[in-house]
DNA sequence: GCCAACGTTGGC
DNA sequence: GCCAACGTTGGC
């Protein structure tokens, strides 16, 4: 069992689009790190801090979970979209994702309240220059979070 | 809109 | 394999 933090923007993707629809698959993932962390660490059950970023109040907005480990990502496949990629084939596909399910929504935690926390300090979201949409949290740092949001 | 930070690309 | 140029991310 680990923990995750996931960025997704909220005008693509918000924590109530995936309260509506159950479960996504975390498609459009176009960085190697974090198509690792879905192909070699995630496993049905982990929990994820759902993350809005890019948007007027970056933060935690809500809890979710891995509902399926990771298969090919479609949208690799789809010739002039967005997140076509010319060098995946299907015998070969270069990028795979988890399908992330609903757990609930929870107040906002904002970064700046997130930055707040001593205890959060070495959140690897948190450090300088991060830029990574998929991050590990620490088990402390979940449960802590967790405690916050109650 | 700005810009720091980082990942990727591609010429050499 | 190096590294400059470029594109992207994402908070502010």
């Amino acid at each position: 069992m680990r923990y995750w933090l996931m960025k997704s923007e909220p005008s693509e993707y918000s924590i109530d689009d995936l309260a509506r629809d159950g479960s996504v698959p975390w498609f459009g993932v176009r960085n190697y790190q974090a198509r690792n962390f879905m192909r070699d660490q995630m496993r049905v059950g982990d929990g994820v801090l759902f993350y809005h970023s890019s948007c007027a109040e970056p933060g935690v907005a809500g809890l979710a979970q891995v509902v399926k480990a990771a298969y090919p990502d479609a949208t690799q496949f789809e010739a002039g979209g967005k997140y076509y990629d010319p060098k995946a084939t299907a015998e070969n596909p270069r990028w795979v994702h988890v399908d992330v399910g609903f757990v609930k929504k929870t107040r906002l935690m904002s970064i700046a309240e997130l930055r707040g926390y001593p205890e959060l300090a070495h959140m690897q979201v948190l450090a300088k220059g991060n830029r990574l949409s998929i991050t590990p949290v620490d088990p402390a740092e979940w449960r802590f979070i967790l405690g916050k949001l109650a």
